[in-house]
RNA sequence: AGGCACGUAGCUCAGCGGGAGAGCACCGCCCUGACACGGCGGGGGUCGGCGGUUCAAAUCCGCCCGUGCCUACCA
C-alpha cells in the first residue's frame, strides 16, 4: 500500500514538471514519422564507409547542443520519463494482426495479494531481458502480464482484516465476504503490478489479466466440465491432507515437512481379551491421540513371536471397541519397535491403505477444527494436541504405559498457514492424473517442449511417474466454484450452467457445492486462458503455444507440469517450447530469505538506492544457469558505477563533437576498423548467450565490451586524432562518427538488461530516431571485420602494456616522457603507424635503433626486443632486479613447454594443430629468454 | 532412504579436455582536458580429497569428505 501511495506521488510530481510532456509529444511524433522503421537500418549489410549508416539523419550538433547533456545520469528521472513515454506510445501494445513471427509469453501471475520480492524481480527481469530482445529482433512480441486469485492467501488478508473490526467473516456470510474480498481486490489488488512496473517491464498492460475474470471463469468450468466428462474427475472419500487452521483440504504438495523436528515415540499396551487368552500387546506411535481411532493392531504373518495372536481381539480401554490383531506384510517391519502397529484408517495414509486391504472400519475421531469428536468418548470437545497429553495420563493410570524413547521425526504443514496438517478421511473432489501425466512426459521426451538447464527435465519425470490424484476441491470461499449440483437425494449434476445442472437433474431445486477449485486448477490453463479460450480468439491463434516460460524449479510440480498436461489435452499442442527454470535469490550467505530470518532484500529499495537498471543488470549477472543467486549488495553498486561510466563515455563523445556531420565525408583511420570489428564480435557473443538463456555471460560480455575495450581503448586511441590540429574534417569526422554510431551499438545491446539509461541514451544521440525499444538489435553482419586491422591493434596494444609495465614497476611517473626503440624493421613499420598512440597512451616516442644503450629497459613484444633508455630515469640495480624477476617466469615457461614437445606420446598423437601452437609458443618464450638473458647480461656487464 | 546440484584467489562467481580467469577486496603509482562512481600497473589459488581414463584433466569416470535443495518416508 504504502509503495503504491509513493508511486502515485511520484508520476504525479514528474508529470506536473515542465520536461516529459514536451519528450513525449516529440516521441510520439517522431513514433507517427517513422513507421516500419525496423526494416530499413541495415541488418546484414555492411556499411560503407563513405557513406553514414541507415537511420541517422544530418541534425546535429544543432538540436543537441552540450548544454543538455545533464552531468550524471538521473536514474529516477529517466525510469518515470520513459515509463510514460512508452505508455503513451503503446510501445509494447501487441498487434495480432502483425505479420512477423509472434514471440510471446505469459508472465508467471504473482499472488495478487503479494509484494515484489527478489525471486519476482529476478524473474520478470529475465523474462523482460528475452522479450525487449525478440522485440528489438524483429518479431511480433507479447507479454501478457497478470495476477493469480490465490486463494487461501486472499481469503486470509481480508478474513484478518475483518476480525481487526471485530468481524467473524463466517458471520458476513459468503456473498458479503466474497464482496468484501473484491473491494479489497480492486483497491490493493494492484500493488504489486506497479511494483512491477517500476522494474521496467515491458509487459503488454492492455492484455493485462486476472485469474477470476469472468472469461478464465468460463474457461474454468469448461476444464473441469470436460474432464469430468471424460471421467478425468471424481468424487470420492479419501484420505487428505487437512489444515484444521484454515479448515480445508489440500493438495500433496500444498503440504511442507518440518524435517528433523525431536519428538517422542511412545509405547503403551493393548490388553488381550481374557477369552483369547489375555496378555498385552505393545504398540508404538508419535500420535497417541489417534489411538481413539484405532481399529486394528497389525503383526508381521511371518513373525513367530506373534503368529499365535493373528485374529485375537483386543479390548479398547477407552471406548467400546475391539479391535482385532491382523496380519499385514506391507506395514509391519518386524525389526521395528516392538513388531505391532497399532492401525488407524482414518488418520494415517500407510493405515488408510491397511484398512483398505482387511475391510477394517474407519473411524474419523476429529472435528473440522481439530478437536476430539463424539467418537473421542470422554476426550470429546478436547483439542488435538490437550487430548494427546490426556490419553497419555489416562493409559498412564490404567498401568498400560511402556515407556517412550526420543525419536527424531517430520511434521507435516500447511505451505499456507503452517498449521499441522492431519491426515483425514474426507470427501472431495479429484483429478485423476496416471492418464493426463503420460502425455506430459512425454512431450517432453520428444522435445517438444525443452527444459533449459536440462536436469530438471528429470524432476519433472520424476514427478510424473510416482504421480498420484490431485485433490482440488478447497473449502473456501474466494475462488472458483464447482460446476457440480446436488439434488436433495444426493445425486450430482456437473454442467457449464446451473440451467445445464436443472436440465440434465429434469428438477430445479439443485444446490450448488459450496466448494472452490484448487487455485493451481486455474493456473494451469492460464497459457490458453488469457488469450480468451474455449473460444477460438485472433490472440490464441496468433500467440499460443507461447515461445517460453521463466520460472523458478520450486514450481515445477504445481505450475508447469499442470500447465503441460491440461494445456496438451485440451489444445492439443505443449503451452511453451522451452521452460528456463532460474535459481533462487538467497543471501551472501547462501540463506535463503525469510522475514523471520530478517534477511530479506526489498528490491523496491535496491530499485530506490540504484536505480533500476543497475539492480537489473545485477541481477541478470548473477544469473548463472543452475546455481542459486548469492545477493552481494556490492555488487549492484560496482554496476551503477557501470552506469556512470557509459554516461560519462557519452559526454565524452558529446565533448569532442564540434563539426560532427554524420552526412559528411569519412576517413576511417585503423581504430574506427577496429572498434567496428570488435563491435560485431561482442554482438554475436551477446545474442548467443542470450539464445543460450546464458544471462550472465551476455551481461559480462556486454560489459566487457563496454568498459574494457571501447572505454578503456577505444575512446584513448579516439584522442590521437581528436586532438591532432593536423587532423582533416573528414578523419575527426569518422572518429566522432565511430563514437556516436558505437554508442548507439552499446545502448542496443544493453537495452534488454537496462532499459532506461539506454532510451535515455538513445534520445540524446545524434540521428536517432523512435525508441531504442524498437530500434532493431544490432547484428554481426553489420560489422566487417578485418583481421589485419585486429591483430595490428593488438599488437599496439601489447606494446603499451609492455611500456606501462616498465613504468610501474619501475616507478616512472607517467609524466617523465620515455623513448621506445625498436630495432626490428617489421615491428617498427608496423608501429610507426601507431606512434601518435605509443605517445598519447604510453607516454613514448617511437624510434628505430639497433644499437641499444647499456641502460636500458627491455619489452619483448611478439619475441622481438624493444629497449627504454633508462639514463638519468632509473637506477641500473632496479632493472636488472625487474629483469630477473621476468627471467624466472620467462624459464619457467620455457620449461613447462619443452617438457611437452619432448613428450612423444604429445607430438605423435596430439591434434597437430595443438602441437604447433605449443611450438610456436615455445619458440616465443625461448626468444623473450635469450633476450632477457642477453640484456641481463650487457646490464651487469656495464657496471 | 533415494535423487539432483555445488565445493576454483580473502569474498561472490565464470571456465568444464590442451599452458588457472573476472568483479569486489588488497598493494603501489597517478586529481593525464569523459569518468577519483576514475586511470595505469601489481601480488594472490598444489581448481575439496583419493584413485582411474587420456599424449594431456580444474575440466571425463569411480569412490570418499563437506554444503545445499528436492522427493518419499518407519509405526
Amino acid at each position: 500500500m504504502a509503495s503504491r501511495r509513493r508511486r502515485v506521488r511520484s508520476s504525479r510530481g514528474v508529470g506536473a514538471g515542465a520536461t516529459w510532456r514536451e519528450d513525449t509529444a516529440v516521441l510520439q511524433d517522431r513514433i507517427a514519422a517513422a513507421p516500419g522503421r525496423c526494416d530499413r537500418i541495415g541488418p546484414g549489410r555492411a556499411r560503407p564507409d563513405s557513406e553514414p549508416p541507415a537511420g541517422y539523419v544530418s541534425r546535429f550538433p544543432e538540436e543537441r547542443a552540450m548544454a543538455e547533456l545533464p552531468k550524471e545520469y538521473d536514474a529516477k528521472s529517466a525510469a518515470s520519463k520513459w515509463s510514460q513515454a512508452w505508455k503513451s506510445a503503446g510501445v509494447y501494445t501487441a498487434d495480432v494482426n502483425d505479420e512477423r513471427p509472434a514471440f510471446s509469453v505469459v508472465i508467471p501471475p504473482p499472488n495478487v495479494t503479494g509484494s515484489l520480492h527478489m525471486g519476482h524481480a529476478l524473474n520478470n527481469t529475465l523474462q523482460d531481458v528475452l522479450v525487449r530482445y525478440k522485440r528489438m529482433d524483429g518479431f511480433n512480441t507479447l507479454w501478457v502480464p497478470g495476477t493469480d486469485h490465490a486463494g487461501i492467501a486472499t481469503q486470509w488478508v481480508v478474513r484478518r482484516q475483518l476480525e481487526a473490526q471485530g468481524i467473524d467473516f463466517r458471520d458476513l456470510g459468503r456473498e458479503a465476504f466474497v464482496e468484501k474480498v473484491w473491494t479489497w481486490k480492486e483497491e490493493a489488488g494492484g500493488t504489486i503490478v506497479n511494483q512491477l512496473k517500476q522494474l521496467g517491464v515491458s509487459c503488454d498492460w492492455s492484455r493485462e489479466r486476472f485469474t477470476l475474470d469472468p472469461d478464465l471463469h468460463q474457461a474454468v468450468t469448461e476444464h473441469f466440465v470436460r474432464l469430468y466428462e471424460e471421467g478425468l474427475i471424481y468424487r470420492g472419500q479419501r484420505l487428505i491432507n487437512w489444515d484444521p487452521l484454515d479448515q480445508t483440504a489440500l493438495s500433496d504438495l500444498e503440504v511442507e515437512q518440518d524435517e528433523g523436528v525431536k519428538g517422542e515415540l511412545w509405547s503403551f499396551a493393548y490388553p488381550i481379551r481374557e477369552e483369547d487368552g489375555g496378555g498385552e500387546i505393545v504398540v508404538a506411535t508419535t500420535r497417541p491421540e489417534t489411538m481413539l481411532g484405532d481399529t486394528a493392531v497389525a503383526v508381521h504373518p511371518d513373525d513367530p513371536r506373534y503368529q499365535h495372536l493373528i485374529g485375537k481381539t483386543l479390548k479398547h480401554p477407552f471406548v467400546d471397541r475391539e479391535i482385532p490383531i491382523i496380519a499385514d506384510a506391507i506395514l509391519v517391519d518386524p525389526e521395528f519397535g516392538t513388531g505391532c502397529v497399532k492401525v488407524t484408517p482414518a488418520h494415517d495414509p500407510n493405515d488408510f491403505e491397511v484398512g483398505k486391504r482387511h475391510s477394517l472400519p474407519m473411524i474419523n475421531i476429529l472435528t473440522l477444527d481439530g478437536k476430539l469428536n463424539a467418537e473421542g468418548g470422554r476426550f470429546e470437545g478436547m483439542d488435538r494436541f490437550d487430548a494427546r497429553k490426556a490419553v497419555k495420563e489416562a493409559i498412564a493410570e490404567l498401568g498400560l504405559d511402556r515407556g517412550a524413547k526420543e525419536h527424531v521425526l517430520n511434521i507435516p504443514r500447511s505451505q499456507r498457514s503452517g498449521a499441522i496438517v492431519e491426515p483425514m478421511l474426507s470427501t472431495q473432489w479429484f483429478v485423476r492424473m496416471k492418464p493426463l501425466a503420460g502425455p506430459a512426459r512425454s512431450a517432453v521426451e520428444l522435445g517438444f517442449t525443452r527444459f533449459v538447464p536440462t536436469q530438471w527435465e528429470n524432476t519433472y519425470y520424476a514427478w510424473l511417474r510416482d504421480i498420484r490424484d490431485w485433490c482440488i476441491s478447497r473449502q473456501l470461499w474466494w475462488g472458483h466454484r464447482i460446476p457440480a449440483w446436488y439434488a436433495p437425494d444426493g445425486s450430482v449434476y456437473v454442467a457449464r450452467t446451473f440451467e445445464a445442472a436443472c436440465e440434465k437433474a429434469g428438477r430445479d431445486d439443485l444446490v450448488q457445492d459450496p466448494d472452490v477449485l484448487d487455485t493451481w486448477f486455474s493456473s494451469a490453463l492460464w497459457p490458453f486462458s488469457v488469450f480468451g479460450w474455449p473460444a477460438k480468439t485472433e490472440d490464441l491463434a496468433k500467440y499460443y503455444p507461447t515461445s517460453v516460460l521463466v520460472t523458478g524449479f520450486d514450481i515445477i510440480f504445481f505450475w508447469v507440469a499442470r500447465m503441460m498436461f491440461a494445456g496438451i489435452h485440451f489444445t492439443g499442442n505443449v503451452p511453451f517450447s522451452d521452460v528456463y527454470i532460474h535459481a533462487l535469490v538467497r543471501d551472501q550467505h547462501g540463506e535463503k530469505m525469510s522475514k523471520t530470518k530478517g534477511n530479506v532484500v526489498d528490491p523496491l529499495t535496491v530499485i530506490d538506492e540504484w536505480g533500476a537498471d543497475a539492480f537489473r543488470f545485477t541481477l541478470v549477472a548473477f544469473a548463472a544457469q543452475g546455481r542459486d543467486v548469492l545477493w552481494d549488495p556490492a555488487r549492484v553498486e560496482g554496476y551503477s558505477k557501470f552506469t556512470n561510466k557509459i554516461w560519462n563515455a557519452l559526454k565524452f563523445a558529446f565533448m569532442n563533437a564540434e563539426g560532427y556531420d554524420p552526412n559528411g565525408p569519412m576517413e576511417d583511420g585503423p581504430y574506427e576498423l577496429w572498434i567496428r570489428a570488435r563491435t560485431g564480435a561482442a554482438v554475436q557473443r551477446v545474442r548467443d548467450a542470450i539464445d543460450g538463456y546464458r544471462f550472465n555471460e551476455a551481461a559480462s560480455e556486454i560489459y566487457n565490451f563496454v568498459w574494457g575495450e571501447y572505454c578503456d581503448w577505444y575512446i584513448e586511441l579516439s584522442k590521437t586524432a581528436l586532438y591532432d590540429d593536423n587532423a582533416s574534417r573528414a578523419r575527426k569526422n569518422a572518429v566522432q562518427h565511430a563514437l556516436f554510431s558505437t554508442m548507439g551499438a552499446i545502448v542496443r545491446l544493453l537495452h534488454p538488461i537496462m532499459p532506461f539509461l539506454t532510451e535515455e541514451i538513445w534520445s540524446l544521440l545524434p540521428g536517432t530516431e523512435g525508441f531504442v525499444a524498437t530500434a532493431p538489435y544490432p547484428k554481426a553482419a553489420d560489422y566487417p571485420v578485418e583481421a589485419a586491422v585486429l591483430t595490428d591493434v593488438a599488437r599496439l596494444q601489447q606494446t603499451i602494456t609492455e611500456v606501462r609495465r616498465i613504468r610501474g614497476e619501475m616507478g616512472i611517473a607517467r609524466k617523465v616522457p620515455l623513448t621506445l626503440l625498436v630495432s626490428d624493421d617489421g615491428l617498427y613499420s608496423s608501429l610507426y603507424r601507431h606512434a601518435a598512440a605509443l605517445r598519447e597512451l604510453a607516454g613514448a616516442q617511437l624510434e628505430q635503433s639497433a644499437d641499444f644503450p647499456k641502460l636500458v629497459a627491455i619489452a619483448v613484444v611478439e619475441s622481438k626486443e624493444c629497449a627504454i633508455p633508462l639514463e638519468g630515469v632509473v637506477d641500473i640495480a632496479a632493472e636488472i632486479a625487474r629483469l630477473e624477476k621476468t627471467l624466472v617466469k620467462v624459464e619457467k615457461d620455457v620449461e613447462q613447454l619443452d617438457k611437452r614437445l619432448s613428450n612423444k606420446a604429445f607430438v605423435e598423437r596430439a591434434n597437430p594443430e595443438i602441437v604447433a601452437d605449443i611450438r610456436a609458443k615455445r619458440d616465443a618464450a625461448t626468444a623473450k629468454l635469450n633476450s632477457l638473458q642477453a640484456s641481463l647480461k650487457r646490464l651487469k656487464g656495464g657496471t
